[in-house]
DNA sequence: CGAGTCCGATATACATCGGACTCGGTGCCGTATT
């Protein structure tokens, strides 16, 4: 992986980004990764960044952006996050011009952004994913010969691709047909499976991979569990109420993020509720509440976040349990920025589960794909685009999407260089509406198996540090000594003498023979990947099946049951 | 999947039980309506 000894070879890239750095955007001193990734840009080369919020992910294609020779397109998710970066940008005679193109610009204003595009005043170009699934807008971008393609928060791939957004994973047809730039993909979270994903859906070649550490010391990790409702609701509004501010609740409905708001409030805080229920203007205020520190506490659904760069959060709550550790780490990501202690709570209780595999199960079901299958069909000879396939079944248009990209990932369909979407292989419309389903029920089951995790995570008896970091590949010795888990133990072992002084679970001798990263073979559920070893067991995510653990005991001395395919190594990307 | 709500049945007058039913999270965009 390293750039190491090319150094002499790459000192004129470093230097001129270093250069641009410090006459353009003011900075004086790169961080290795960022530089790294940088350079890599800069040749040319598909990149993956994964580096927390904060670190300096955006000047990864901010720097390179001034010294190529076309414009920048970078997708992001927030029509808000497209203001912010466009503000943060410097001004000055070198300064890059940027615009935003969305539904918020008149048609003059749409006019003059894209005239500004052609003229090459602007290097910058920030879209929503759903901007470049219109066929004008890819067109005009074509037209400028984009010098790079980036895709920030590329989490949202994954995460939002299969049912929210499907237009996420429609962006490397729009890459095919502006002419194939580089592309450039941003994250602060992507467990290893993620990152493949990203990579493979957008279609990435040979992607650099920059990954910086995971670990977040500062921030003390906590899981409560409850049986009782009620007691699991004082306990949040408690805790809430007796940590230092400022701090973030995480709830898992709308009206529980007014319950507990109300709760706090009745306590003397400062607290507001916030939901993407809310009105514009309303979310809005309380956003630079928070931001500007005259909110103790904002109590939130996942709504809340992207965005929020606030550096003295100094706590995260989550009163019910994540649909997954991406969705997690994200969100306790978000306190303790300025590196001082701060605070993760988890309170669980195993019913939470429910509503988050309920939330796991939303793709398009057979009727649909069958619908959309024949669609396509019909328009063999004359191969229509989405827009017209969603006026002719009358379904939405995400639905419509979602179904096509169903039907294509099952090699059914294909999008044609005009964005037009033709049958493959002959296959008759049921049966890639079979295909598509099965498709379909794979990423349940994967969904499933992430709820799973977070729920593993919960009830784990190890270091939750480690258990934590495991899932985002990164192998890390236990004790962490801030984790309740590790706590409990120490204070076990001042109890003085016969108290056992284990902090972690015994490490069970066929460890060994599954490592971390190693590709294994499950007699039901097929090829998948070592994830994380918990002691005495292992975290396996298959490929169809999901995430597994499995118990080091049961396999021991059963070869039949788990085989090594190939040893851990860079696999994929690198 | 699970919690909350509504309604009818039960059994006998106020209240409870159980089944059917609904709802639950993220944001673009563009069109219809103020």
């Amino acid at each position: 992986m390293g750039v190491g000894k090319g150094a002499a070879k790459n000192g004129t890239d470093a230097a001129r980004l270093r250069e641009a750095a410090a006459e353009v955007f003011g900075w004086d001193r790169l961080l290795p990764e960022q530089l790294e990734a940088m350079e890599s840009v800069l040749r040319g080369r598909d990149t993956l960044v994964v580096m927390p919020t904060g670190s300096g992910k955006s000047a990864v294609y901010q720097v390179p952006g001034v010294l190529l020779s076309g414009p920048v397109v970078v997708v992001s998710p927030l029509l808000a996050l497209q203001r912010d970066q466009i503000a943060g940008l410097p001004e000055g005679d070198r300064a890059p011009g940027a615009v935003a193109v969305n539904s918020a610009l008149g048609a003059a204003e749409t006019a003059s952004a894209w005239d500004a595009v052609d003229r090459g005043d602007v290097r910058f170009v920030y879209l929503s994913p759903e901007q470049l699934a219109k066929d004008e807008v890819v067109e005009r971008l074509a037209a400028a010969r984009p010098a790079l393609f980036v895709v920030d928060e590329a989490q949202c791939v994954s995460s939002w691709g299969h049912d929210f957004r499907p237009d996420y994973l429609r962006l490397e047809q729009a890459v095919r047909r502006m002419g194939r730039p580089p592309v450039l993909a941003l994250t602060a979270t992507a467990a290893p499976p993620v990152r493949t994903e990203i990579t493979e859906r957008l279609g990435m070649r040979r992607p650099r991979l920059t990954v910086a550490g995971f670990d977040r010391p500062n921030i003390r990790l906590e899981v409560r569990r409850f049986l009782d409702e009620d007691e699991r609701r004082r306990a949040v509004v408690e805790r809430a109420a007796a940590e230092p501010k400022p701090g973030i609740v995480y709830a898992a409905t709308r009206r529980d993020t007014e319950d507990y708001a109300g709760e706090l409030a009745a306590l003397g805080l400062a607290a507001e509720a916030y939901h993407a229920g809310l009105r514009a203007a309303e979310r809005a205020r309380i956003h630079d509440a928070f931001l500007g520190g005259e909110a103790d506490v904002v109590v939130a659904t996942s709504a809340f976040g992207m965005g929020i760069d606030k550096e003295d959060v100094r706590f995260v709550l989550h009163a019910a349990l994540p649909g997954s550790l991406d969705a997690y780490y994200q969100e306790i990501g978000r306190c303790g920025r300025d590196g001082r202690p701060a605070l993760a709570v988890l309170h669980y209780r195993s019913e939470d589960t429910g509503m988050q595999t309920y939330f796991a199960g939303r793709t398009p079901g057979h009727d649909t794909l069958s619908e959309v299958a024949d669609a396509v069909h019909d328009h063999r000879d004359d191969p229509a685009g989405l827009d017209r396939l969603r006026r002719e079944t009358g379904l939405s248009r995400n639905r419509v999407t979602a179904a096509v990209n169903l039907l294509e990932e099952a090699g059914a369909v294909a999008t044609g260089e005009e964005g037009e979407i033709r049958p493959e292989r002959g296959t008759p419309p049921e049966e890639a509406a079979e295909q598509a389903e099965e498709a379909a029920e794979a990423h349940r089951r994967t969904d499933r198996s992430r709820v799973d995790m977070a729920r593993a995570y919960a009830e784990t008896t190890g270091c939750r540090r480690r258990f934590l970091l495991g899932y985002f590949g990164e192998e890390y010795q236990a004790p962490c000594g801030t984790c309740d888990v590790c706590e409990a133990q120490e204070a076990r072992q001042d109890d003085g003498p016969g108290a056992p002084g284990e902090t972690e679970r015994p490490r069970h001798p066929a460890a060994s023979a599954f490592p971390v990263g190693a590709r294994v073979r499950h007699g039901e559920w097929g090829e998948g990947s070592v994830l994380s070893e918990d002691g005495d067991r292992i975290t396996v995510l298959f490929d169809r099946a999901g995430y597994r653990t499995l118990s080091l005991e049961a396999l021991a001395g059963r070869d039949d049951l788990l085989t090594v395919v190939d040893p851990p190594g860079e696999r994929g990307t690198g």
